[in-house]
DNA sequence: AACAATGATGTAAAGGTTTTCATTCCCTCT
DNA sequence: AGAGGGAATGAAAACCTTTACATCATTGTT
């Protein structure tokens, strides 16, 4: 009663008066059918209304057309635009997309590749830069699926990774807080564990060596990347009283964190300090000062990206193992020529 | 050889020693088996590493345990936030989530329906406010699948929806801006199409009333909620010289728009002018200055929404029709008394 | 004219579950 | 002792496709 029972392929081939088989070759291989019976096929499928069944269908390929994304954070804003572009591309395949929200719980990331195991999901895109806890500890023989890194690689593993080149990045953001004339630029964002951060750090040492520049070991700060511990940095300095004239960070949210404190201790941003975010996320023209940072082309990593995991699923040439695209530097109001006077110097002014 | 192939029932049933039939129960419905056989099928179960095809068992039980997700932007930042709580409700339970980026485009929401048409996934929650295009074309005898509203209420529709309690929060945003003395607020974000819009606006409105304030239709500007219509409505009230004391903004992206025209203009915030945003989206907090809003309860909403839908899923009494969860004020630096001096004078200031 | 090749279609198997119905066995009740 | 009932299990159907293989007719080749 409540299921009016769908038409199924049999219902449209007896009304075609011709076989099951013939109805699926005119659906899905069109050529290798008379055009007549074709057009007999397609009628009987207008007036049925029948919709193949996608479940018996992947149960018979063996390939369900769905993606699964696992990411430590669904609502983290730099996920979502790289969401966009991976949906679009894999929509426009004809692809599904499956959201699993991992929160770096090793249970939780175990427990999604159940998708895969049941053959929910035929690849995976991975935003966590590791392997999903739980896949490795498979049977040998069992063959990994096909997997995309993204926003972050995967270290030690030949999984393809598409992103943005963070040190080449980097590079070009320190060198522009160098072109300004700083000398004495603080890196927010030192890991131990982090691939990313290691590469940005890279970068902003490659661009001080490049202008003869010495590094100041007191100057690298740990931070993971959070508004707080971006601000929790930037306070450690003044507390050790070694500060810079510009703070070259991690990401957008940590130069937020900066921009924070330096705002707490009134400064007066760009005068007194510089600050370089790195992602461009939606906010970031939106604080006082508008920040500079170098924009990461996050619609077109996504679309790249499911590009090369359908290539892989597909049995196609994966376009390439690795594929780096340039960060973009956006010039807003964070950053300037370092001030005259000492920027250590405590400056304390009233707006008002 | 690509594939090991993967055991099935039957090599589980093959070593337990019993047929397919009970492996099946032993699984879903234990206390059906006899305790010896039970323990003897976990044990095959362990030893072969079994998982249940998903795709036979979907297309035997005419269910997918799968929920698609339509909304217009994927990368709406009030959209996230909601999705983590829908994923965490679903993930507890065992459902999977399938995403729809429509962009508002007839022809994607209704290409999305084959996700509900092939069986491959079994209800819907719609972001959209409005039935997906294409839906209600269909068969008459067909019945909808679940569907459950969120964010927005689909007009017209016995939808249960989930959300905010719209009208209550916009008069309590309203009834806020009054206490600190305001008496000339504008309301930026009238519409005549969205739902959302008038609810609030209704709220404007109720706590005008409440206090024994005239409406001034001069106040009650057109604006879609994007932060760019926001700075617009605010510039045009200011060619047009009707000034408020305050704003009553639609959104966050709103008000902040609206602060965007008041910095450019160069007004002292909130000295001269009192901001009032809602949704509290996570920028809200860092813009300058920091933004006074209503806060939604995005994941309760999320999971209240996705309980919802299972129930009505599973054939249980769905909790309500509509729930409307209170949207919390949050003060902070946006909202002030308004200024001694008519608030419309203009004032040229400089920071330095 | 005989035969091969080609093209269009049909038959039936396979994919892996869940579930109805039937069977068996054992226990309890009269 | 026989009947009745309940619990545990098995056999087989059903869910809806895709596709290897077989069949048949038609065209082209020698």
């Amino acid at each position: 009663m409540k299921h009016k029972k769908l038409a199924t392929i049999e219902d449209v081939a007896a009304m075609a008066g011709v076989s099951i088989a013939t109805v699926s070759r005119a659906i899905n291989e069109p050529t290798k059918v008379a055009d007549s019976t074709r057009r007999r096929v397609a009628d009987a499928v207008a007036r049925t209304g029948y919709t193949t069944n996608a479940m018996a269908r992947s149960l018979r390929m063996r390939r369900s057309n769905m993606i699964l994304i696992l990411a430590p954070d669904v609502g983290d804003p730099n996920f979502s635009n790289i969401l966009v572009g991976l949906e679009t591309e894999a929509s426009k395949r004809g692809y599904g997309i499956l959201i699993g929200n991992t929160q770096n719980d090793a249970e939780r990331e175990s427990d999604y590749l159940r998708f895969i195991a049941s053959n929910q999901a035929d690849g995976l895109i991975l935003f966590t830069g590791h392997l999903p806890y739980g896949i490795a500890g498979r049977d040998v023989a069992t063959p990994l699926p096909p997997m995309v890194a993204v926003s972050e690689p995967v270290p030690d593993s030949d999984i393809p990774f598409i992103g943005v080149d963070n040190v080449e990045g980097a590079r070009v953001a320190t060198e522009h807080l160098i072109a300004q004339g700083h000398r004495r630029i603080a890196f927010i964002g030192r890991s131990a564990s982090r691939s990313i951060n290691q590469m940005r750090e890279e970068g902003y040492r490659k661009a001080l060596a490049g202008a003869g520049l010495e590094v100041d070991p007191a100057l690298i700060i740990d931070c993971d990347g959070s508004t707080e511990s971006g601000r929790a940095a930037a306070e450690l300095l003044f507390v050790r009283d070694r500060l810079p004239t510009a703070f070259m960070c991690i990401n957008d949210a940590a130069a937020l964190g900066v921009t924070i404190a330096l705002n707490a201790r009134r400064y007066d941003l760009p005068r007194d300090f510089s600050v370089m975010g790195f992602d461009d996320i939606s906010f970031a023209s939106f604080v006082t000062p508008s920040l500079t940072t170098m924009k990461q082309p996050r619609l077109k990593i996504g679309e790249r990206a499911m590009d090369t995991l359908l290539a892989l699923l597909e049995g196609r040439d994966p376009p390439a193992q690795e594929v780096l695209l340039r960060a973009e530097l956006i010039v807003r109001n964070s950053v300037a020529p370092p001030h005259q006077r000492s920027a250590a110097t405590m400056r304390s002014f009233d707006r008002h």
